[in-house]
DNA sequence: TAGATTGTTAATCGATTAACAATC
DNA sequence: TAGATTGTTAATCGATTAACAATC
């Protein structure tokens, strides 16, 4: 089997929001071109990635957005929602909840966990919310394969080895701190400090 | 000038934390490895990114962490925050706004913009609420230089639009959508369904 | 001095881009 | 058939990793 390359992975996501839009304008081919172009994508790129999951344009024609929209939601796991509990019921871990269409990509919420006695108990978005103490025999019992950590930074950790406890395979970490985690585990960081670098650099460069 | 590569540039704030953290731990000198350790990042790489800037430590001693902190603080652009506008002042713009110690990784922002006449000309965590036709003319008044979009998909192109018009050098996109800029504008799209399809991915694989 | 660790060069690895024969 | 566009190989580019002389 051959490895997927990461950049390839983050790709997909975009050509498939391009085939929607495409899709919902009645569009029924797109070439590479095309589609790079709506993804921001080049078009050598665009047939590169495609090509590592298999052939799916015609020589001549293109793809037809239908037939590759269907592709995608395959590869992508969109039709099989992955479940998942969030821990940090919060600003950011509220508006996570409500990403749009977050569902539609492949993610379902299950249940939230929080220290906050405020919180506890109380139904935010038609989700209840629990006491952290519970997280490992809900998960347990659910059995979610993702925890998302809200939380503040110097609670993030401790509640990462909950969830390792719990049995959960992938952490999607949204607190600003360096997780330790077993290798056995997926981790994915998202952190603003990040793009925020990376903008502020080229804004002092590019005087 | 030697161009940075731009994953050194997404490293340079997680070492940023592991100094800081280290710091309020009291130790005063670290080694590219233990820098590593704690940043999450292999010890060659480390010394390897550092050069791209200079030479802050002692061969057989390691770096000084209050020395290398004041660097990185430089580098980063910290001590003179760059002033952002956000347009969307619903959850995640909410979130954002509150992201812990934003100011302290170099941003500032200072005027929120909606289009939901609840929400405008009210004050949300001590910053007004514009309305969206107001844009163009503060952003000329206090001269931001970035623009946060966290507003729904399909506003977001109009949003973009009035920002460089506005005379915006960056713009931090939130939305999940693939904004048409002029090439002048420093473009950074910070997209969940990324990560996701990413996690998703080694999920559907590790069986 | 002996031991440790940096800064830097060279080797490796991986991803993007270019080019084009095969195909419609 | 002539024109267009894919799938794929080869060339290029860029980043990471390994290795080690220089330095403390």
């Amino acid at each position: 089997m051959i490895e997927i390359p990461k950049p390839t992975l983050g790709r997909l996501p975009l050509y498939y929001r391009a085939l929607v839009a495409a899709n919902e304008g009645g569009i029924e081919i797109l070439s590479s071109a095309e589609l790079g172009e709506n993804a921001g994508v080049d078009s050598a790129q665009v047939r590169k990635d495609l090509t590592y999951f298999g052939q799916f344009g015609r020589p001549g024609v293109g793809y037809n957005v239908v037939n590759l929209l269907a592709e995608l939601e395959r590869i992508l796991g969109l039709k099989n929602p992955n479940e998942a509990v969030l821990i940090g019921a919060g600003r950011l871990g509220m508006a996570i909840c409500n990403y749009p269409g977050f569902s539609r990509y492949g993610l379902k919420i299950v249940a939230m966990f929080d220290v906050d006695p405020a919180k506890i108990g109380e139904k935010l978005d038609g989700l209840e919310v629990f006491s952290l103490e519970k997280l490992e025999r809900i998960v347990g019992k659910l059995g979610s394969q993702i925890g998302i950590i809200t939380t503040p930074a110097p609670s993030a950790q401790q509640v990462a080895n909950k969830l390792v406890a719990a049995g959960v395979r992938a952490i999607w970490n949204f607190a600003p701190v360096n997780l330790k985690v077993p290798p056995s585990i997926i981790l994915r960081n998202e952190d603003l400090a990040v793009g925020l670098a990376t903008l502020s650099h080229y804004l002092s460069g590019k005087k």
